[in-house]
RNA sequence: GCGGGAGUGGCGGAAUUGGCAGACGCGCUAGACUUAGGAUCUAGUGUCUUUGACGUGGGGGUUCAAAUCCUCUCUCCCGCACCA
């Protein structure tokens, strides 16, 4: 027997794979289709890091299984290749970020060749090419013609070290997502997608699709729908009133006063009737000086200032109630005001217990004067007018629908999710394909002119202005316009690196199409994608845009169905040895290839999908991956014991049959780890017997190939078995054969296991009962003893009650 | 604070219509083979006061039988977080 030399063995069959096609998808559309998909990878300068692989093997397993399984399948890969560390790097070295890309590229390609994926190489798609972003701004300007795409000035999370506006996604605790930087507020105009039209959509359909919960959860959660009503309090002495979003208007009477955001209108529009201006200029002062970290920190004490000289009423109590400004009430959601119940509200008690506001108890049920009572479903309500008496739910209904009815106010759906803030002021991203004339105003380049080409620049550097480094090309900048052929300037923002991944799953599909996104007829065959797995961290990034592009682009008749996604599942993170994210300065970062050489592609893939459960995170192992490399070892082994034979050996039929059934199920479920440990125990099971037929081996390579492809293979070969192992069928189950004829059943006396006896499974009780009498522990057990009560399940427990 | 998930050997983790707790792997111990190697093979390995008892974060309960169900409680992780 020849060493086992992963090195050789898995060029060979990377070599053969390659040069056969065999991973290439079938033409015979009758097939059924099986769309594979992972997140593909933003080429980085450090190379692959061992986390790439672990979602990549997962369905890298599922793709060669449901091959085995007579599917058509797609499992594509390429390239996230804008964004700003290509940028950062290309300024530093001065190369240019294309020649670094390229570069980056060339290194992931050959890495995630040597471990052995089966992707559809000859799909490979690439978002810095030009003939795939002339369809990312393609789809941009069909958003722009349907009015989604908007300019607009407003403040925006602006990250001072990376020159850069960022979306409220890309903000974490107010931080920037990148760098880590404070995150602070600059006033721009940029461009904005409108995905708040698609929020209910994008709630309500996570019916139709398969995701796990906790994506679902936190996409509602990040969407953040709320029902209530917009209800108007009159100003006191003027014309105007002051709008406010409540999901309770049945506490309504209990309003006794309000709350506006320090940067309310409001406040400028009546500054001359204001009588405590000076107070109030200073809060606001105070407030906007407050970063977003220090605004929603824990158990912080509410502040406030009350304005003098406007007054609202309450338009059901038709009382005078006082209006304050406080940090408390956001501009950003709903209407920036708020009526305040302090009775039923922890933040409106909190403020007027502070402030020494009245409180009126409208719903009956708490001590208000203790704290707030909050109750929504069936308390009672009280001191309420037309509601008195009703429950919470009834009383709501109840007073919107006669809020409606008098003109007061009207249902209203609130959202969390605000518009996407699409505009960033980098080079190496799509550039946006619009130019603006003084006569026109904003008008799209004609399709037959895109892409639009990142021209060549000498400078790649981010200027402090907050313009875009395009800005700086007056040749390229000054067009003429479309429409009119009068002068125009081009756009010089670019894209945020989120633009190419919202769409490339649509590219793979058909990606050198010159006439169109992808051809309908290959688009309609394919898509949906059938299953999705990548990070939890894109969830309400990734996930949620492409989820929004899918749907406009289903919207003008691109693609035929409402979701891009059926399934989507999340894989966990790899941690260093020491239970520490993996980073440089560290010192605790494993390189792939260094596991690849010496130990083999087999053994990083084995290991990967053994270390524990896929969606959790796990600490690496040095020891775990030699463990799996020995493991490895002795399959190799196996071709030392094997004999003819064209069935299963008689003693390992049952255990065959059953690890088909196991391991068929686990590839589907992301349970790979189990799956791997089934196969080591048949393995045991087979060194323990001492031989096996070639049949045995034959249905064992084919389990294992998915996860190991390249010693399965070669084994095949030294096995001499049929053909090639990538041409073989996934073997099926017999489910007679798999219930034990035979099994050892555990006999209990009070439910404790005193003995065991070796039954056939339908065995009777009394047949049981007299082979449990021949053995002497259990008797013992029974000695002098009066038995109760017998349970008996029959193939399972036989349990002896005694007293 | 609200919502969700999880607590099992020295470690990663198995076992969920209630039915042998600790599969599989790591580590560890002993032995074999070896001019010592992080190789391979064999046996063992939950704990303890070991003819037995105890044991799935802790307390209580249901049951012939509980890691699994109920109840109280502690701890950790994740998500949201002044969202009206």
């Amino acid at each position: 027997m020849r060493e086992y030399k992963p090195n050789e063995i898995e060029k060979k069959w990377q070599d053969i794979w390659e040069e056969k096609k065999v991973f290439e998808t079938d033409d015979d559309k009758s097939k059924p289709k099986f769309y594979a998909l992972v997140e593909f990878p933003y080429p980085s300068g450090q190379g692959l890091h061992v986390g790439h692989p672990r979602p990549y093997t997962a369905l890298d397993i599922v793709s060669r299984k449901r091959r085995f399984q007579g599917y058509n399948v797609l499992f594509p890969m390429g390239w996230d290749a804008f964004g700003l560390p290509t940028e950062n790097f290309a300024i530093q070295h001065k190369i240019h970020p294309r020649e670094v890309t390229k570069r980056n590229v060339a290194m992931f390609k050959q890495q995630l060749k040597s471990i052995g994926f089966s992707f559809n190489w000859d799909r490979e798609v690439n978002t810095t090419d030009p003939n795939y972003y002339k369809w990312t701004q393609w789809i941009f300007i069909k958003m722009f013609e349907k009015g989604l795409a908007y300019k607009h000035e407003m403040p925006i999370n602006w990250c001072p070290s990376c020159k850069i506006g960022l979306a409220n996604e890309e903000v974490v605790a107010g931080n920037c997502e990148r760098c880590g930087g404070e995150v602070i507020r600059k006033v721009k105009n940029q461009w904005m997608l409108k995905i708040t039209e698609y929020a209910d959509r994008l709630i309500n359909d996570l019916d139709t699709v398969d995701y796990i919960d906790r994506i679902k959860t936190q996409q509602i959660n990040w969407i953040g729908r709320s029902e209530g009503m917009e209800v108007n309090f009159k100003i006191s002495g003027k014309e105007d009133s002051l709008k406010v979003f409540t999901t309770r208007p049945d506490t309504l009477y209990g309003a006794t006063y309000m709350v506006i955001a320090a940067e309310h209108p409001l406040i400028d529009k009546y500054k001359d009737d204001i009588e405590n201006m000076d107070q109030i200029k200073e809060y606001q002062e105070y407030a906007s000086k407050k970063s977003d970290f220090e605004r929603t920190e824990l158990s912080k004490e509410k502040t406030g200032v009350e304005i003098k000289g406007i007054r609202a009423m309450n338009p059901v109590t038709k009382k005078e109630i006082p209006i304050w400004i406080s940090d408390y009430v956001l501009m950003s959601y709903g209407t920036g005001a708020i009526m305040a119940v302090p009775a039923h509200d922890t933040r409106d008690w909190e403020f007027a217990k502070k402030f020494d506001l009245p409180i009126v108890e409208v719903v009956k049920g708490g001590d208000v004067e203790k704290e707030a009572y909050i109750d929504t479903e069936s308390g009672v309500l009280v001191n309420s007018g037309i509601i008195n008496g009703l429950e919470v739910k009834d009383a709501i209904e109840k007073i919107s629908n006669w809020l409606e009815e008098q003109g007061l106010g009207h249902k209203k759906t609130n959202y969390k999710l605000r518009d996407w803030v699409f505009s960033r002021q980098r080079y190496w991203g799509e550039p946006i394909p619009l130019v603006y004339c003084d006569k026109c105003g904003w008008v799209p380049v004609p399709e037959d002119e895109l892409p639009v080409m990142l021209p060549e620049v000498e400078n790649y550097e981010p200027t402090d202005t907050g313009e875009s480094p395009l800005a700086n090309m007056t040749d390229w900048v000054k067009t003429t316009c479309p429409k009119c052929g009068g002068g125009a300037k081009r756009e010089t923002d670019t894209m945020p690196q989120w633009a190419g991944s919202s769409w490339y799953f649509l590219r793979y599909i058909d990606p050198h199409n010159n006439s169109e996104i992808a051809d309908k007829e290959e688009l309609d065959y394919w898509m949906p994608v059938d299953w999705y797995n990548g990070g939890m961290e894109h969830t309400t990034l990734h996930l949620l845009y492409s989820r929004f592009w899918h749907k406009f682009l289903y919207d003008i008749g691109v693609v035929s169905c409402r979701e891009p996604y059926s399934k989507r599942t999340a894989h966990g993170m790899i941690l260093g040895e020491n239970n520490e994210k993996m980073s440089k300065s560290r010192g605790n970062v494993i390189n792939p290839d260094d596991i690849v050489n010496e130990y083999g592609a087999d053994t990083l893939r084995t290991y990967e999908m053994f270390i524990g459960d896929f969606e959790k995170g796990v600490s690496w192992s040095d020891n775990g991956v030699r463990g799996c490399r020995r493991y490895l070892e002795r399959v190799w082994r196996l071709q030392d014991i094997v004999v003819p034979g064209e069935k299963y050996t008689k003693e390992l039929e049952t255990s065959i049959h059953k690890i088909i059934k196991k391991v068929t199920e686990d590839y589907e479920t992301l349970k790979f780890n189990t799956a791997i440990a089934a196969l080591m125990e048949l393995l045991n099971e087979f060194n323990s017997i001492g031989k096996i037929t070639k049949a045995d081996l034959r249905t064992y390579l084919i389990l294992l190939n998915p996860v190991a492809p390249h010693i399965t293979e070669e084994l095949w070969e030294i096995a001499e078995l049929d053909g090639m192992l990538h041409d073989a069928t996934w073997p099926k189950y017999d489910e007679d054969k798999i219930q034990d004829k035979v099994i050892e059943m555990p006999i209990q006396i009070n439910g404790k296991v005193r003995g065991k006896v070796t039954v056939k499974v339908d065995d009777t009780q009394d047949i049981v009962r007299e082979k449990a009498k021949e053995d002497e522990s259990i008797m013992k057990h029974l000695e002098g003893k009066q038995v109760v009560k017998e349970i008996f399940v029959a193939g399972r427990i036989y349990n002896i009650v005694v007293k």
